[in-house]
DNA sequence: TCGCTTATTGCGAGTAATTGCAAATACAAG
DNA sequence: CTTGTATTTGCAATTACTCGCAATAAGCGA
């Protein structure tokens, strides 16, 4: 019984079933290249191998995995949601709404932030994978020219 | 040539056309009773007194009062995304994701955040409607029970 | 290994929001 | 008031995602 994958272990241990399908997501959201993918990047690259997958089932289990924590989601504003395994570590997208671009912020910025929340209202925010729309200095100066 | 709503005058002057949808838009998005409004509500609203009206006009006219500063969007998490007027203040919500209750939280505890995004990245960050999904007091007690 | 139970999947329908394009119309100029 | 034109609207199609439900299959015990 070797499976390859600690995140199937954690699953399996959280009384998870293990189908191939929840597998094959796993395998294509963690060796992504690139820092984010969108639900629909995992899907294609899973069904150029196998054809046994289902969009909804992609949603479903990295639903489970936000849920578990081992994954993290942003809305990084581009009409589709972006997934992050969280052994990126945690940090912030400053997110242009004129240029669209995403400036990566240090995370101890907002830390404060989350602290301020859990001593004021108990609330656990969750800030590891936050996206902040705005206007960035680029925008702002060609706005105010 | 009077024009009853000052953001009408202020689309007037920013060289917007004025319609009989705009001003009809505009008219119920900022008498609504409530905090916040969706773009269905409205539609129907408005539907309700004139039948010439579409959906998508509802969206592309709240687009423009996002875009002019009039009002403020929120993805509150339930599919929908809800709008407020600007002269409501600045707030943030926090959404708990387990229970879907928005707790109201104070402007302040957000404020040094947005002056250390000016300070360090030039960046202007949309903070006065924001929303922070987490798992609030009451589900975290009953998650570690 | 074979069933049994229950979680999970696939499928199709449904939802909120966006977009392309032709028709309509606001508004300025004559 | 009429005309010209650029903006705006309505409509239909599309996108990203969710949900209900029947069929499938994971994982347990015998």
């Amino acid at each position: 019984m070797h499976d390859h994958h600690p995140f199937i272990e954690t699953l399996r241990q959280r009384e998870y079933r293990i189908t191939p399908q929840r597998e094959m997501i796993i395998e294509a959201v963690t060796t992504s290249g690139s820092e984010h993918v969108t639900a629909e990047e995992i899907f294609e690259q899973v069904h150029d191998k196998s054809s046994a997958l289902n969009i909804a089932t992609v949603y479903r289990t990295l639903e489970i995995l936000v849920e578990e924590g081992l994954i993290s989601r942003a809305d990084l504003g581009g009409g589709q949601m972006v997934y992050a395994t969280s052994h990126h570590g945690p940090h912030i997208h400053l997110v242009c709404r004129y240029c669209w671009q995403v400036i990566d912020a240090d995370y101890d910025l907002i830390a404060p932030f989350g602290d301020a929340l859990r001593a004021q209202y108990g609330f656990s925010a969750d800030l590891q994978h936050l996206a902040v729309f705005g206007v960035c200095a680029t925008c702002m100066a060609a706005l105010e020219e």
